[in-house]
DNA sequence: GTAAATGTCTTAGCTACTAAGGGAACGTGG
DNA sequence: CCACGTTCCCTTAGTAGCTAAGACATTTAC
């Protein structure tokens, strides 16, 4: 389907569109998180903690990622770490430290829960050329940019409400 | 910055940008939520009321589309009602059911909130051409079609894990 | 007209979060 | 070396929102 002529759409037709797919994210990771014993703020933590890869995460810093208190990652940390998932670990340089490392095993373990829609999802983009994916790349790049700057914004001229 | 072009890029590359972006948003949206004294969930239901319109949405409907129970609902309407966002109407056909309908104010006084970014959003898709925004709004369509049929049959092989 | 089904609300209990503070480890300045 | 403040994670107490199960009113079917 490489090049089919698609019909032009407006900015709020876009705007629909990415909403809808967001939300449909959304449900999807509460079911994956459900189907694996874990909450959303868990399978989360452990998509940084991947994502980090070698240099391994410490506590305080899923706690920034994930916006929560350190408090709440100590619970979040323990169950990860009784389900499998990832294993702390002595930081070698501060022993304050609590270092986040993710256990091999697991990773294939979710993507064998998440390889359905991956699949799905890696076959859509199939169906698009290199510019068109290029165009959708640099849009959701660009989009997250924004994101992540009105986030700041709303953090750095009132953490607290007003309304 | 029209028909610039763009470097070409892989699924995986676009796969990965989806991801941030979703991320980002929901972060974004937890923000949001807090500064206008709501959950998540509570926004998420008052955005499905707002989306439905004229036909007025049962508390039932609202249960199902959030994937929540109806008891969660009730605490949902309470909060939405105490706060102003939306009010209960009985349903003139079957004095059973709930009608819940927007307070009209209440949406200007959420689009207040979420206008900065509204704003750059919109301006972000008017640096696309019509032709380049068709190819988005396409991909997020059958991404979100995608991502239902996966939930439903999720939901249909086994609605419990296995794991 | 009775029985089953439907739609919302209630109740009890659970889980994950925050806020506040504690104790160990770091690092600086005398 | 050694107090001092700081940083890091964990603990504790309290809260909020969810589910599950059932009550109650209403509708539908036979």
């Amino acid at each position: 389907m490489h090049g089919t002529p698609r019909p032009p759409a407006t900015p709020a037709e876009a705007l629909s569109a990415m909403d809808h797919l967001i939300a449909a994210h959304l449900i999807g990771q509460q079911e994956l998180a459900r189907r694996l014993g874990l909450t959303v703020t868990d399978l989360t933590c452990f998509a940084f903690v991947l994502e980090a890869g070698d240099d391994l995460l410490t506590a305080g810093d899923l706690a920034a990622r994930a916006h929560v208190t350190t408090g709440a990652v100590t619970g979040i940390l323990n169950r990860l770490e009784r389900a499998g998932y990832v294993t702390r670990r002595p930081d070698p340089a501060d022993r304050r430290r609590v270092r986040v490392a993710a256990v091999p095993a697991a990773v294939s373990r979710v993507e064998a829960v998440y390889a359905g829609h991956y699949k799905r999802l890696t076959a859509l983009f199939a169906d698009y050329s290199a510019e068109e994916l290029a165009i959708i790349t640099d849009w959701f790049t660009r989009a997250t940019g924004l994101a992540h700057e009105y986030l700041e914004k709303l953090n750095r001229n009132d953490p607290d409400e007003e309304c």
